[in-house]
RNA sequence: GGGCGGUUAGCUCAGUUGGUUAGAGCGCCUGCCUUACAAGCAGGAUGUCGGGGGUUCGAGUCCCUCACUGCCCA
């Protein structure tokens, strides 16, 4: 059956048809192991569950193609591996989405009430919900599709909840009023790690409080505040000042009056105000400001809460009530203006928290929420980060997250939204207490009044995802006949992520899990140890996907690079490959379509060597000769007879799978990528393939053609055999061998590809076996690994000289301008192994470097071009007068080059230190390369002298 | 304000415990449609490794300092 590939590689032929094949073969399910059965080791990944809103962007492209690569490498290695998908309800990002809707059709959230809104939720998620996930297909993310997970789900709900009530039996979780950051958009609290601060310029303005006398009444004196937000002082319950602050000495114990407001205030005295900033004097609203809140602790002064849900000023604030904080502000700054009241505004440089989701700024207020006392957690999690139960890659991000969880705050887990998991918690009218269930209960734990309401506030998202590792392989629910999953995938292994989620994520993964799969005991029934609670073994944090400027994609900014577009346009693989390529750890990348212009090339370089493989498979089947499949699939090997091209190809397989499986092991994505790039093209398709064509000789049956015959140079007259000439009476065999050398190592070389390039790699592979593949795909056959005894380094050394007399010859062709076309002879002057190499590969040089006829010489003839190289000199015989100006440039150059390393080289050769302290192969290294040096500075000198003057 | 990075060829980046004359891709210059591939082949040019100081026989690599730049936290 022939093979017919269109000369040019169309991606978009065949991807879309691979994708499809791989989700509906479900090729990449792991089934649950049977129990008691050890089925291997596990590589697990879990998907950072995209939003359910999201579209695919750059990031999720880099993400998913680092754990997808791990993933089909691990699967290739025989590991049980295991990717699983899910997606997240991300809660503010989806209700807020959902909401327009709404309002878009004339309705609002409030008119559908709570029941029917969270319903047509669910209506949105069912139609829109998988579109970030069919982007995944298409991208060939070799996950198990069957464990797909949403975290609203049945399965993973009751997670939460078993989470949150045993919290809360621990006595971890507590409801309070607390100044929280508050949305006044979303009209949600928010977590301290969903503020985004920004720097701003403001005003700082300076408000004069009268300050009243023993009397009772204004003794006509002031105290200079000074604030960013005059619109709290509505809500002061006092003002501070530091004890030792000699400018108010005389205030102490004395009240002011609240301007506007018209409350008695009093001065308190605090160390915890500076006396440089503003006037040394701060005004105290402790229900709208943590530092207040804390000095309010201090000092038992009232929280007067002076703004509702929305950022207007409520009925605290008097006659400003119902005003918009800003409206509000003005007019409080106007009113004061008016009053004589305001000493100053000057501008000020300060940074306002934003809501993460809308960018609203965020309004710090008293109210109450849900928290978790998170100290107890924290300390299990830097433990198992501080006893290398979890590692880090970059290590850094280690420090990073030291840093924030020794600073950690308790976490405010109640969302005032109604798209989320509602908390499990029931407030009683009668006796006012909370009764918190696992399952929904009829009446109040503490009374027995069946007057009980749920909470109405959600969780927090993260909470959730939080629990990600223990909950999608069945906790809480873990019996006896439930744990399979459990015991075979608990922990993961790796956690791909990017830095931005380090704290929101990873961070409360790690917390949790430690503390909740601590509890479940090991499949053999001892009691889990910290090492195996945690969520994960290793987190690995990739950068960011930065434009080709470097700058940061925005919406705004209008640079962003849609991953599908960039994919359509240079296909899936070359975008991949060219992630992976630049995927160094810890470095931003610059994504350049430049580079996937290069990797589609690449792509077509491969097809291309492809449609050659296949032309010369079907030549051969012709004259009746076939590749024997029964060594495919294999490490290549070849024998000591085979021709050097062919021990050399196999040997730099070896190396560079050897390579290959090296960097992955460390996530050097770049390094592997570059390790296979350099072998198929340089390797590869440069060199093996243009010899190789030496030997697929199929049609003609003749002896000694190409083989044997070898024009010796003045040499008297010897004749110099080829050790192939002794196969000489069957020419097909060398060709038989040569074919099956190509296609093996062709077919090895597609398998160490295939991570990095699934698509093309499955079409080829499937190509070379001819319809009768060994596997439904190429992810499930065995990854190339290096052979020790395979990897010699004997053809690669002989190969690196043959390879230097080429480039050398071509490169004076080039010279002295012979055309391209012509076949010239050449001379070589060269030590015996040397000789025996060049000699017996002659017909490799002929057909490289345009030789006609190789000639080695005790002598250079004179006038001849000639080049050096340590083992060998060598001149083309070409009429053409050489052009001595460029050549005298050259050598100059060359000689300037020789000179200044043979004298470093030199100088440290004469260092007694060095001689005395430097490790022995190190200083030997370094007397061969000087003598090295010496050697071709001579010659360059000789070369210099001899050529014609002027 | 605290913390963590980065600065290497025109561009984007490698350079893992200090060790020979610092690499790759892209781009650039020159010549080739050599029937697998012009998305190709062959040849070529390109660096005071941000500045300064130190440790060492030896520093792109370690230490100090300065400059510029990015990120995280408050």
């Amino acid at each position: 059956m022939p093979h017919e590939l269109p000369k040019a590689y169309d991606p978009t032929a065949i991807e879309d048809h691979w994708a499809e094949f791989w989700v509906r073969e479900n090729l990449f399910a792991q089934p649950t192991p049977e129990p008691g059965r050890d089925a291997g080791q596990s590589f697990v990944i879990l998907l950072p569950p995209p939003n359910v809103t999201g579209r695919l962007h750059m990031g999720h492209m880099l993400n998913q193609t680092e754990m997808d690569i791990l993933t089909r490498w691990r699967r290739m290695c025989g590991d049980r591996a295991l990717w699983v998908p899910g997606t997240d309800h991300a809660g503010i990002a989806t209700q807020m989405m959902v909401e327009r809707q709404v309002v878009s059709e004339g309705s609002s959230r409030q008119k559908l009430g709570r029941e029917k809104f969270v319903e047509r939720v669910w209506e949105w998620k069912r139609h829109y919900g998988g579109a970030i996930l069919d982007q995944m297909k298409r991208l060939g993310a070799s996950v198990d599709w069957s464990r797909e997970y949403f975290t609203m789900d049945e399965r993973l709900s009751v997670a939460v909840r078993e989470a949150f009530v045993k919290l809360h039996e621990q006595g971890l979780i507590y409801r309070g009023a607390y100044i929280v950051n508050w949305c006044p958009r979303c009209q949600t609290a928010i977590s301290d790690l969903e503020v985004v601060y920004d720097e701003h310029k403001g005003h700082l303005w300076e408000i004069r409080y009268p300050v009243i006398g023993e009397d009772g009444k204004d003794s006509g004196e002031f105290l200079t505040v000074a604030t960013t937000r005059p619109e709290t002082m509505l809500g002061d319950t006092a003002v501070a000042i530091h004890p030792e602050d000699e400018r108010y000495t005389h205030l102490h114990g004395k009240k002011l009056r609240l301007p506007l407001v018209d409350r008695e205030i009093p001065i308190i005295l605090d160390e915890w105000v500076s006396r440089e900033f503003g006037t040394g004097a701060v005004k105290v609203t402790p229900a709208h400001d943590p530092n207040d809140f804390a000095l309010g602790e201090r000092h038992h002064l009232p929280s007067i809460n002076v703004m509702d849900d929305t950022g207007h000023v409520n009925e605290n604030g008097g006659k400003y009530a119902g005003l918009d904080r800003y409206v509000a502000r003005k007019e409080i700054v106007q009113s004061l203006e008016e009053r004589q009241l305001l000493a100053g505004i000057k501008d000020h440089v300060h940074n306002v928290g934003h809501c993460d989701r809308c960018k609203t700024v965020v309004e710090p207020r008293l109210s109450t929420q849900w928290f978790v006392k998170i100290q107890p957690l924290a300390d299990k999690a830097i433990e198992a980060v501080e006893k290398g139960h979890i590692k880090f890659t970059p290590e850094m991000y280690a420090k990073t997250y030291f840093e924030w969880m020794r600073n950690i705050h308790d976490w405010c887990i109640s969302r005032q939204l109604w798209w989320g998991h509602r908390i499990p918690a029931w407030h009683c009218a009668n006796c006012h207490k909370v009764t918190v269930a696992r399952e929904d209960p009829a009446a109040c734990a503490h009374c027995g009044s069946e007057k009980i309401t749920q909470e109405t506030d959600v969780l927090d998202t993260w909470f959730s995802s939080g629990l990600l590792p223990v909950s999608v392989f069945g906790w809480p629910k873990i019996s006896q006949e439930t744990r399979a999953d459990f015991d075979a995938f608990y922990p993961t292994n790796l956690l791909v992520t990017g830095f931005d989620i380090l704290f929101f994520w990873v961070a409360r993964m790690i917390m949790l899990g430690c503390w909740f799969a601590g509890d479940v005991p090991m499949a053999d029934g001892r009691p889990r140890e910290l090492k195996d609670a945690v969520p994960f073994r290793e987190v690995y944090i990739h950068a960011l996907v930065r434009d080709a400027n470097r700058e940061k994609m925005s919406k705004t900014k209008g640079n962003v690079i849609d991953p599908i577009e960039i994919v359509k346009q240079y296909g899936t693989d070359a975008v991949r490959f060219t992630l992976a390529s630049m995927a160094s750890p810890g470095t931003d990348i610059a994504f350049n379509v430049a580079r996937t212009e290069g990797y589609r090339a690449f792509a077509n370089k491969i097809w291309n060597a492809a449609r050659f493989i296949f032309m010369n498979v079907d030549k051969a089947a012709e004259a009746g000769i076939s590749v024997d499949r029964s060594v495919l699939g294999a490490m290549p090997t070849v024998g000591e007879d085979a021709p050097l091209e062919a021990r050399w190809i196999v040997a730099e397989l070896h190396a560079t799978a050897a390579r290959v499986n090296e960097s992955l092991a460390n996530y050097r994505y770049d390094d592997a990528a570059n390790a296979i790039y350099q072998f198929f093209w340089g390797s590869f398709c440069d060199w093996y393939l243009e010899i190789v064509k030496l030997r697929l000789n199929f049609e003609k049956q003749q002896v000694g053609e190409s083989a044997g015959q070898l024009v010796s140079g003045n040499e008297a007259g010897e004749e110099l055999r080829s050790p192939r000439s002794s196969n000489a009476r069957d020419l097909r065999r060398p060709a038989e061998a040569a074919l099956t050398t190509l296609v093996s190592v062709f077919e090895a070389a597609l398998r160490l590809l295939s991570p990095f390039m699934p698509f093309l790699t499955e079409e080829l592979w499937l190509a070379v076996y001819d319809g009768q593949p060994p596997a439904k795909s190429i992810a499930l056959t065995r990854y190339p690994q290096a052979d020790g005894a395979a990897k010699e380094q004997a053809p690669i050394e002989e190969m690196e000289l043959l390879q230097n007399l080429i480039v050398e010859v071509r490169a004076l062709r080039k010279e002295i301008g012979v055309e391209e076309k012509a076949s010239t002879p050449i001379e070589v002057r060269t030590h015996a192994t040397a000789r025996r190499i060049f000699e017996a590969n002659h017909d490799i040089v002929e057909r490289l470097a345009r030789v006609s006829e190789m000639r080695i010489a005790h002598e250079i003839s004179a006038g001849l071009a000639k080049h050096h190289a340590t083992a060998f000199d060598v001149a083309v015989v070409y009429e053409r007068k050489v052009d001595a100006a460029a050549e005298r440039e050259r050598l100059t150059r060359d000689i300037a080059k020789y000179e200044k390393g043979l004298a470093a080289a030199e100088r440290q050769l004469g260092n007694e230190g060095f001689l005395a302290k430097a490790p022995a192969p190190v200083v030997e290294g370094l007397k061969k390369q000087a003598g090295e040096t010496r050697t071709l500075l001579e010659k360059a000198r000789a070369a210099l002298e001899s050529l014609p003057k002027g």
